[in-house]
DNA sequence: CACCGCTTGGGCAACGTTACCCAAATTCGC
DNA sequence: GCGAATTTGGGTAACGTTGCCCAAGCGGTG
C-alpha cells in the first residue's frame, strides 16, 4: 500500500510553467523587482494565487536572504521583554520579515552563544539581542556576521547599535520619588556583577551608580547602603532581610527590579512589618504584575514598546547598509507611583 | 578602498580539502552517517574545529532537514507557557535540533496563520502548536505539511499528536477543595466560546463543564453559577462586580485562570471585601505571581514542564516516522492551595 | 537611416548540502 | 584459496531560488 503520493511542494517552476513566462519572471515578481511589466506582474500573481505557491526560505537563504529576523531573548520569564517584542513586531508588521524568537536560557553566556550560532546558521538576516550577558568581544563576533543591535547594554560598539532605557535616569527618578516623600535613609538592592566589562555595560550596574549619583546630589551620600544579591524573588528576600537586620533600619527601599520587590514585600511582612506603613518599596520594570491591586507596587517604567520598535528600525537600516556607523539610542524612563511607597512615619 | 575581504562562509568544501578527504565524507561525518571509519571520523572532526566550519542550514533545508522545531505561542505573555517551553527544550538539549519560537500575535487566527505558515515556508522539521485558536481544518492542513503536535486542544486529529491537561480533573479540584472547607455557593468565571467545535476542544471550555459536573457530583447543582467574560484581568474584573451584586453572594469564586483572579481580587477589594474572609478566590495555571507574598492565590498546577516534555518527545518520534498512529497525551493537574481561600464565615 | 538608450523578458550558473550510486579494499565462509 | 558479503570512500546530480548577463523590441535623436 502506497502512501497516498507524498505531494511535492509547488515550486517556483510551476508557477512559471503555468503562467507560461520564465522563473526569472516570477522571481522578479516575488521581490518587486525591476524588470517586469505590470502585466506580467498580474499574470504571475494569478497563477502564484492559484498554485497557492510559497517561496522556500531555505532555497532563498541559500542565495542571500531568508526574510527572517531573529531575537535573542536570554529570559522569556521576564515580563518586560514582551512590550519590546510587541515593539519590534508592530514594526516590522508590514515588511516581508518574520521574526522568530530565541530562547537563550536563562543568562546562561553558553546558552546565548549556541542560540545566537543557531541563528547565524540559519542564515538569518539580522538579529537583536536583548539583554544579552555574553562578553563584548563574543557581541562583536556575531555583529560582524550578520547586522545586529543590542538591547539593554550600555556599551558602545562600532559594529552594532544599541538601545537602552536610561537606567541612571530612571534610579534617579526612585530616590527623588523618594525623597520627596521625606525618606532619608533609602536603600538600595543591587544584582551583583564581578566581570569588569559588564559593570561599566549592564542595566543593573548603571541602576545601582545611578541611584548612588542621586543620593549625592541630594545631600544623602551618608545614608548610601547598597546591598548586593540577584535580580530574583530570592535576591529580594535575603538583601531585605539583611537591611531590616540593620541597628538604623532603612525606611525605604529600592530594589533594582520588580521581581526582586517581590522578594523584599515577603520578608518585610514576614518580619511583622508593613507597606508603605513601616517601610517604602519600589521595583523597577513596571511589569505587569507590579500593576496588580494587592500588590501596587511603584516602579519605573521603561518604554518597551519604543525600545522595541527602534531596535526593529536600527536594524532594518543596517541590513540596508550594513558599513553605516553605529547608533546609539537612549530613552527615556517614566516612575509610576502606586501604593508601596508613601511618606515615612513621623 | 576595499572592504576588507568579505569574509566568505567556511563551508563544507573547505572541510574536506583540508582534510583532504571528499565532502560526502565531511557530511558523513556530520550526519554520524553510515560509511565513515573512526580514524575518518577523527580525522573530519579536527578539520572542522580547526576551520570553525559549521553547517548552513539553509542548504540543508534545501536538500530535506533543517534541524529546526518551531514553537507556536499564542501569546509570550501568558506566564505558564515558559513551563512548557522549558521542558520542550530540556527534552531537546541533547538533540542537534534547535527550537525558535513564533510570536502568535494574542489570539489572532489570522496571526497564527502568518506564523505558522512562515515555519512551513522556513522547512522547519517539525512544530508545536500551543493552545492555538485556529479551526480544526486549518490545523489539519497544517500537520499535513509537517509534523506537528497540538498542545492545550482536546480534539483528537488522525494527522497530528495532542497533549492536554486533564482541565476537567482540575476543575474538579478546586470545587472539591472549596466544598471542603464548607463553601456551597461556588461560582465560576469562564472564558466566553461561540464557535461549536472550540466549545469542545479548548480547555476553557473544558474547565467550566469540569466546574459544573463537579458540582452536580457532590450534590449543589442548585448553586451553578456561572459568568462568562473572558480569560483577562478585565474579564476576571467584570466577571467579579456581577458576582458581587447578586442577591445571595456566592462565597467562593473559581475563576477560570490566574489572571482572572487577579481581576476578582482587585472586584473585592474595591467592595471593601476581604479575602479569604469575606470571600474565597481560586486561580488555574499556578503563575509565578500567584505565589508572590501579598497574592498568595490558590490555583491549579498544570504539570507543564511534563507537558512540554511530552510534546517535543512527540514531535521526534512523529518526524521519524510520520505515518504512526496519533497519541493523545493528557496529565493530571495539581491543586496548590494558598492564602486566597479559606473556611465561609459562619 | 544609423545610432543610442531604455524596457521587457529569458538563459544559465551558482549557492552548500546530501541521497544515491558505484568502485575498491577488506573480511568472511567454506 | 576462491567467491561472496561487507566495509570504506568518493563522484555526481539534484534541491529551489536569484544575480548576472544578454537579446530583442521600441521610441527618440542627430
Amino acid at each position: 500500500m502506497e502512501p497516498p503520493a507524498p505531494q511535492r511542494r509547488v515550486t517556483i517552476v510551476d508557477v512559471a510553467r503555468h503562467a507560461q513566462v520564465s522563473t526569472t519572471a516570477v522571481s522578479k515578481v516575488l521581490r518587486n523587482a525591476y524588470g517586469a511589466s505590470p502585466e506580467m506582474r498580474a499574470k504571475v500573481r494569478r497563477a502564484i494565487d492559484e498554485l497557492g505557491y510559497r517561496p522556500l526560505a531555505a532555497a532563498r537563504g541559500l542565495r542571500g536572504q531568508t526574510y527572517t529576523i531573529g531575537v535573542m531573548l536570554p529570559d522569556i520569564r521576564n515580563p518586560f521583554f514582551p512590550e519590546i517584542l510587541d515593539g519590534i513586531t508592530g514594526h516590522l508588521a508590514d515588511t516581508d520579515y518574520q521574526v522568530f524568537l530565541g530562547p537563550g536560557g536563562c543568562n546562561d553566556e553558553q546558552a546565548e552563544a549556541r542560540v545566537t550560532d543557531a541563528m547565524i546558521d540559519r542564515g538569518m538576516d539580522g538579529i537583536i539581542l536583548i539583554a544579552p550577558v555574553s562578553s563584548r568581544a563574543r557581541l562583536e563576533h556575531i555583529a560582524s556576521a550578520v547586522p545586529a543591535v543590542v538591547v539593554g547594554r550600555h556599551g558602545h560598539s562600532a559594529v552594532y547599535d544599541t538601545v537602552t532605557d536610561d537606567d541612571m535616569a530612571g534610579a534617579s527618578l526612585v530616590v527623588g520619588h523618594l525623597a520627596g516623600l521625606g525618606h532619608r535613609r533609602i536603600a538600595h538592592i543591587e544584582h551583583r556583577e564581578t566581570d569588569a566589562t559588564r559593570r561599566a555595560e549592564m542595566p543593573n550596574a548603571q541602576r545601582a551608580d545611578g541611584y548612588r549619583r542621586a543620593m549625592q546630589a541630594i545631600g544623602l551620600a551618608e545614608e548610601i547602603d547598597v546591598v548586593s544579591t540577584s535580580y530574583t524573588q530570592q535576591g529580594g528576600y535575603e538583601g531585605a532581610r539583611q537591611l531590616l537586620a540593620r541597628p538604623r533600619r532603612p525606611t525605604a527601599v529600592f530594589a533594582g527590579a520588580d521581581i526582586v520587590a517581590m522578594g523584599v514585600l515577603e520578608a518585610v511582612a514576614e518580619a511583622g512589618l508593613s507597606v508603605p506603613g513601616d517601610i517604602s518599596v519600589a521595583g523597577y520594570d513596571n511589569t505587569t504584575f507590579a500593576s496588580f491591586g494587592p500588590i501596587s507596587l511603584t516602579s519605573v517604567d521603561q518604554a518597551g514598546h519604543d525600545i522595541g520598535g527602534n531596535a526593529a528600525r536600527l536594524l532594518l537600516e543596517r541590513i540596508a547598509d550594513r558599513q553605516k556607523t553605529s547608533v546609539q539610542v537612549k530613552l527615556s524612563p517614566m516612575l509610576v507611583p502606586r501604593r508601596t511607597t508613601a511618606a515615612p512615619q513621623a
